[in-house]
DNA sequence: AAAATCTACGGAAACGTTTACGGAGCACAA
DNA sequence: TTGTGCTCCGTAAACGTTTCCGTAGATTTT
């Protein structure tokens, strides 16, 4: 028996719908007896209500949508675990959908959310979006958006991110504090504001400790490992090459270290490295690698709080919330 | 205007619902003035069409649900994106969820799965899980099922797998051509297929070789690092303790090494290490890992093409599909 | 005995779509 | 004139629920 109803059940036992569905929901107004034979022919016919035909009624669906750059990258899978089991906890559902850092591809995304009424949404921004109409549409149409990571200042929206600032910062204190006197910067994408703010606090650090900033030591890569070993490999072929430098993240210093090894140089005796993300893996790599710890676990369970209260009150027309986490320097032995 | 639906249109406009319809569908019974207005004023309120409306009416959510024991598992997350890419293309959405390895949660999510009425399901079960009813409840209700390395005999669907036996079989018989003489297992929760199967092979190499399969050489732990460690840590202090291991993913491999580190032991001098999984960081970790490569990419997209093909035919009533990957032996320089 | 109150149930609208069916209005041919 | 065939549109049922409202019959109160 193929997917049963609540008129199945009436039909079956001769009483109405909404008898059926009274007693399925252990309502006052019906029979101990009829509910009785309506609990077990359910049970009998594996009923399970549609939650399509409830979220069309009740205009509610307990779902929230989640989108990702992409999944298979730790960062990211640790804050939709962080998310997914505050929501789970909530009796939330999440759907999750990847835009491949594609604009296009993110603006399906958002429309097809749109159109499955999810309750809120999370999403961590596509380096490639510059237009955000898609997303301050949400706005409009009242759904609560939460940004995280990757988020924008041209849209409505909560936002939550790791302090990058501080963490560039610590990141070339730490490189200057050892010593270090030409220290270089492979950074991210540039029209992403982790990029931008990473690469600011770098560069505050830099100043505030008389150095000058050269912008031969400044090259920029995506956050795969292949292109980061690349970009490394040129870097570290220059006539005056960096003795240290300083990583977007851990992904990149993982290229970084290939690219080290590659051209024979040591870790950290010709070059300090440090990363940024502490990935699970980072204290097991050889060196292991000095980073800037950054919450993601935290900023799943963040997100999802902060939307889950806006959607439990929605006349709560605040402001849009903005929350930063501290980073701290993980010191191991590639720096 | 939050949420506009077909109705508010159809009023503005001074016409039918249905006539609203048909020009959205770009049907022929429309007069191409009346499409041009519905559409204009559809753009300009930001109509999106409710997905639960369509699947109520059409029967068909074009969603497949996906279960995964956990999301941060670069194995799990490389299938995931396999099986969504195949899926988005085809038009389809797909809905996460993590079980966390826990029972309860995966009856709960096939609970929420069915009542979502994805169009079909895609799953590896979790570690936990020994009652299979809410699985095979699936086949009653006519929704796909597929299920990805962590399968059951006792479910019926289709099955797509590495082949763990003959990756459990390279490994050993790779340690085995070394020279090795102690080889010892460290390997995973004792009801997954995966780990049975790959003790399976594991031995089936001793035994081809003439070699004796000792069970103080076999411990078993979960597939975190840490629980890894810790095992690892006891087994590399017994009496006379192993000179090579198969572990039983790199996980696991990488909770050895550290072992192997902490222990002072050299790698690959002294101790041989074998994992399974190749993962993006094992050839990274110092030393690499030779390992077992295993697809992962490749699961997913298979896994959504058979799926997508019962969605579409359901009249072929087929035998269950069961596909099986070949595995391969990638030599680095821990062994 | 009539009136009031409960108990248990059914009817029906509503949510946002799709689609089969029918029909009004018009042009054209016989 | 009648008939035929188009074009364009509306009516209504259906999908699976929830929930407001009404009511028949039983029970209690006056």
């Amino acid at each position: 028996m193929p997917q049963v109803s609540i008129k199945d059940i009436a039909r079956m036992l001769n009483i109405s719908i909404a008898t059926v569905s009274r007693a399925l929901h252990d309502r006052y107004d019906v029979h101990p007896e009829t509910r009785k034979k309506v609990l077990e022919l359910a049970e009998k016919l594996n009923y399970r209500p549609s939650s399509q035909a409830i979220g069309l009624v009740k205009k509610r669906t307990n779902t929230i949508g989640m989108v990702v750059p992409e999944i298979d990258n730790q960062f990211f899978s640790e804050i939709i675990n962080g998310l997914e089991n505050v929501a789970y906890q909530a009796g939330f559902n999440v759907m999750i959908f990847q835009s491949q850092n594609i604009y296009e591809r993110e603006v399906k995304i958002i429309d097809q959310l749109i159109g499955a009424r999810v309750d809120g949404i999370a999403i961590s921004i596509a380096s490639s979006t510059v237009d955000f109409k898609h997303l301050n549409l949400l706005k409009e149409m009242d759904i609560p958006l939460v940004m995280f990571d990757r988020v924008s200042d041209e849209v409505y929206g909560h936002k939550i991110i790791n302090d990058n600032i501080e963490g560039g910062y610590l990141a070339a204190e730490y490189l200057i504090k050892q010593g270090r006197k030409r220290i270089a910067h492979v950074g991210g994408v540039e029209n992403l504001k982790i990029s931008q703010q990473r690469l600011h606090g770098f560069k505050a650090a830099l100043r505030d400790y008389q150095m000058e900033f050269k912008e031969e030591y400044l090259v920029r890569t995506t956050f795969k490992v292949e292109d980061s070993f690349q970009a490394a490999l040129k870097l570290l072929q220059i006539p005056e090459p960096p003795d240290a430098i300083f990583a977007v993240s851990d992904y990149v210093a993982l290229g970084v270290l290939k690219a080290a090894k590659e051209l024979n140089i040591k870790i950290p005796e010709e070059l300090a490295l440090v990363g940024f993300s502490n990935l699970a893996v980072s204290p097991l790599l050889e060196p292991s690698l000095t980073t800037i710890n950054q919450q993601s676990y935290a900023i799943g369970e963040e997100s999802a709080r902060i939307l889950l209260e806006h959607i439990a009150h929605p006349e709560l027309k605040t402001e849009p919330e903005h929350k930063i986490f501290k980073t701290n320097l993980v010191i191991r032995n590639s720096a």
